[in-house]
RNA sequence: GGCGCUAUCGUCUAGGGGUUAGGACGUGAGAUUCUCAAUCUUAAAACACGGGUUCGAUUCCCGUUAGCGCUACCA
């Protein structure tokens, strides 16, 4: 069926922010396409003039460019240009197509003109539901003769297009299920063109425009969500009726959240642009986006880049079934990404999560930047999105001794007698010490306490550890301890270990 | 109500007429570490139910149940 070129379609409503569904459909249709050296057009579904916003056509380009994913046709940046012969690209510029595609199908009797009103129809819909049987139209305006047609157009009665459905069963292949196959009588003569309302033009329906889009943009595979699958024999109808070949189809689970709905905002971040204002890696996005309702060949790669992932994609591992997010799963990847990227990258990305905690970027203070970086390289591998940096490195900057003392899981550490000795030793030597407190001299201390009063180990750095960072838990002292002296020499809200040591223990 | 889609560990999935039903996330245990994280080792954990077909079904068929989608002159 299909001969020359793979060319297939992300066709997204410009209403709201690039939900992870939609983005998975784009890099499914990316990726089928890259890996088969096809075409891959993004087309902007703005018919919807209510809800759809310039501003987040934009931000869908942003959205997908961050995501790796480029496109052979379509619109060219914000407001810009436009590439690619089967243009215009935006549906709202395409409106005057569709109007003589419709007189070619009234004139070849393939469609006709209804005159029912809509309460005409609401009494049918309400007859059918009584009668338990399917809520179709009964097609009664099909078998208008042509003098009453003539006569209701003369009289000015609005009417709307639809086109006539045959007796044979709508068929269509699906990559991911198999052949699908919908009675005729399901379907019933669909609307395509709504009736004309004071003077404005009848408007085509949805269906009627993306089956139109998508045929004259040669698109030869329809990779889109499950929730089109009911639409496909309508669509399936037009390409029939204008003797248009059928596309083979790949409809893709929903998404759903733990609580099997439908993923939504309820659920947590759902946006694209919400996962990387939190500090999501893009790549991290991509693997897991593409591990959500496909699988590799061998059953057990999981770790994908882009790349790779164009390599060993096909459709047809694509599973049937809805995947539920696993928030889990993703940070996981995350956090393996996190640990791949260059410290530059990280460092660029969490510097606007500390906007309150540092001086504002100054090309004169570089050693402030440096300092950053170290912070950052400490404890980027510990965190799953970047965004949780400022909280867990919030005990680097602020000292709250009495916050410290006041935790109640170190109740039980700084009870011990124990405890009381290591701090009392430590404190004699922080009071006894003017410089600041290198690793060496720290690591010395410690061995003098250990030698002087025989505490070693955990009962030796749990105390410690809540002295100097009010948790028993954190980096090596051995870089933990020059962060944060170097830090306070920069003049940075960095509390030297001195001052941590002085305030906790009393002076 | 009608039509359609779906059904393997908690989650994402591999598999497929005879398997110890595999991997990953998460969880438990252990090793390591002052601690956390990381890492390594390890454990627990699944074929929705009922009928067929078959020597044999988790796998094929039918039904049930459940979930979801469509059922608009929405997109």
């Amino acid at each position: 069926m299909t001969t020359g070129k793979i060319r297939v379609r992300f066709a997204p409503s410009p209403t709201g922010l690039l939900h992870v569904g939609n983005a998975r459909t784009a890099l499914y249709n990316w990726l089928f396409a890259r890996r088969a050296g096809g075409v891959f057009v993004l087309r902007i579904e703005d018919t919807d003039l209510e809800r759809s916003e310039a501003r987040y056509e934009s931000q869908l380009i942003e959205d997908l460019r961050w995501l790796g994913l480029d496109w052979d046709e379509g619109p060219e940046g914000p407001n810009v240009t436009e590439k690619g012969a089967y243009g215009p690209y935006r549906q709202s510029e395409r409106l005057k197509i569709y109007a003589g595609l419709t007189e070619q199908l009234l004139a070849e009797d393939k469609a006709y003109r209804c005159f029912c009103t809509p309460e005409e129809l609401a009494a049918e819909h309400q007859l059918a539901i009584k009668q338990h049987g399917p809520q179709v139209y009964s097609g009664r305006c099909r078998r208008l003769s042509p003098e009453t047609v003539e006569k209701n157009l003369a009289a000015g009665m609005p009417f709307a297009v639809r086109l006539k459905i045959g007796m044979e069963p709508l068929r269509f292949r699906d990559i991911v299920r198999g052949a699908v196959e919908f009675a005729p009588e399901a379907v019933s003569d669909p609307i395509l063109v709504r009736s004309a309302k004071e003077g404005e033009p009848g408007m085509p329906v949805y269906n009627y425009v993306v089956t139109i889009d998508d045929a004259l943009m040669k698109i030869t595979h329809v990779v889109r969500g499950d929730d089109h699958i009911s639409n496909t024999p309508r669509q399936v109808a037009i390409y029939k009726a204008f003797g248009w070949p059928v596309p083979e189809f790949a409809h893709l689970s929903t998404i759903l959240g733990a609580d099997r709905e439908r993923l939504s905002k309820r659920h947590g971040a759902t946006s694209i642009a919400t996962f990387r204002e939190m500090g999501y890696l893009p790549e991290a996005l991509v693997n897991y986006l593409g591990l959500l309702g496909w699988g590799a060949e061998d059953g057990k790669t999981e770790i994908f880049t882009l790349a790779e992932l164009t390599r060993a994609f096909t459709l047809e591992r694509v599973t049937p079934s809805p995947a539920i997010f696993d928030f889990e799963k993703l940070n996981w990847l995350n956090r393996h990404y996190i640990k791949l990227a260059s410290h530059e990258r990280l460092t660029a990305l969490a510097r606007d999560y500390f906007g309150g905690m540092l001086p504002a970027k100054d090309a004169a203070r570089d050693d402030v930047e440096a300092w950053f970086a170290r912070l950052v390289r400490l404890f980027a591998p510990s965190v799953d999105h970047l965004d949780q940096l400022p909280a867990k490195t919030s005990f680097v900057f602020g000292f709250d001794h009495e916050a410290a003392r006041a935790r109640a899981e170190n109740a039980e550490v700084l009870a011990a007698d124990s405890a009381r000795t290591v701090l009392t030793e430590l404190a004699n030597r922080v009071r006894s010490h003017s410089a600041w407190v290198t690793p060496e001299v720290f690591k010395a201390w410690l061995n003098d306490i250990k030698a002087a009063t025989g505490v070693n180990g955990k009962e030796l750095f749990h105390p410690v550890r809540i002295a100097l960072t009010g948790m028993q838990s954190g980096p090596d002292f051995d870089k933990l301890l020059p962060l944060i002296e170097d830090g306070a020499a920069l003049g940075l809200p960095v509390t030297s270990v001195q001052s941590r040591v002085e305030q906790f223990v009393g002076v």
